[in-house]
DNA sequence: GCCTGTGAAGGATTTCACAGCC
DNA sequence: GGCTGTGAAATCCTTCACAGGC
């Protein structure tokens, strides 16, 4: 019954997990599938399909228990447990990362950070302390970190992918610009700005020369 | 033939036109889709379904010129010209966008920055001066800006999106961890390394207790 | 009466497979 | 022989529509 849940699914499941929390704070305790789908612009019956892969979480004629849903949502995707990161890059970029407050609050925490820049060797970055990347394989031998954040120059990042794959990562976070390859069995998400705004830019286009 | 593009393939194609970009500097004149595909582990079929859309670009028994792709996808993305941004929200998240790197070399400037917090008006951020929020949809509406990037706290983000909308703004990249209501005329963009940190913790959870 | 859960239908996207060309 | 462009097939995902429970 449950084998194989599309990754689509899995990807809105946060989403709704985060309009949950918002709910929750609100002081709501009940949502239906409609009241849900319009806060998210989603169609009732995606939210309904959606959940159906994992059980049946709601009562008929009423909707769904916040807290009841929001807390199942959270065992599925495995955010009720504290999960420890690595950061690979300490420059701009990186640091910016290391100092954004929105992972701890959600249980994500950077544990140790890395660079192979020798002048930032030592130094606390958000709090944790930055080592040489060549300590980095080893490093992960001899701790527990869950996912990798990958924030190094393009042309250093596939070998970045690499190292964290080598020091049995399953999951890597990237920011720098390129399609790194890994594994099957490693879960990879891209994020970059740059490309959002070029297929944004194919939109806005039209406006200019003749059409709508 | 050509109306109704799927948006699958427009958010493709930068992909595509980044890795025809790193060819071009690699001195690579030609390349087939299956070389692209493997660059890119996507299917040579998929790539060449997805330029279909737009023309016949290729030669049989040759492949794509890198150089003559690459302006074909610029063109057709509108990438091949300059874009003005403005940038709302000025704290820590949007001094780090407002200084990085990565936007201009692709044609992307930040001309205005804008903030609800009076310390920071007046100030120079990244090269662009910082004013306050309530001169936002004016400036829109005297100013020729492209794109918003919306980097305020969750709770103001959907005024801000408002805001923009009503200055005629139709393409926005959001960093707030919100779902943005937009018109159907506009073009939005979310970038959540939250989310898609909860979206990979599913895959490896699998780990720890019994499966694989 | 309202709303869930879900088979079945419909639509969208990807992949196949091959004719045609270099 | 190698590779594109593309209909057709296959797969994947979303939406419909309604039986069933509250």
């Amino acid at each position: 019954m449950s084998l194989e849940i599309p990754e689509v699914v899995i990807n809105r499941l946060p989403v709704y997990a985060r309009a949950l929390t918002e709910l929750a704070q609100r002081g709501e305790s009940v949502v239906s599938s409609q009241a849900l789908g319009e806060l998210l612009d989603v169609t009732p019956a995606q939210i309904r399909k959606d959940l159906s892969y994992f059980g049946r979480f709601g009562k008929q004629g009423r909707g769904y228990n916040v807290n009841g849903l929001l807390s199942t949502l959270r065992e599925i995707l495995g955010i009720d447990r504290q999960w420890r990161l690595c950061l690979v890059g300490v420059g701009r970029l990186g640091q910016a990362i290391a100092e954004y407050g929105g992972f701890g609050p959600q249980g994500f925490e950077i544990v140790a950070a890395f660079d192979a820049n020798p002048e930032l060797i030592g130094q606390e970055i958000g709090g944790s302390p930055v080592h040489p990347i060549e300590d980095l394989e080893r490093y992960l031998h001899s701790h527990r970190v869950d996912i990798g954040i990958v924030a190094v120059p393009a042309p250093a990042a596939q070998s970045v992918v690499d190292k964290l794959v080598a020091g049995g990562i399953h999951a890597i976070l990237n920011y720098a610009p390129i399609t790194a390859h890994v594994p099957r069995d490693v879960v990879i998400r891209h994020i970059d700005p740059v490309l959002a705004m070029q297929s944004m830019t194919f939109y806005i286009k039209r406006g200019e020369p003749g059409g709508k």
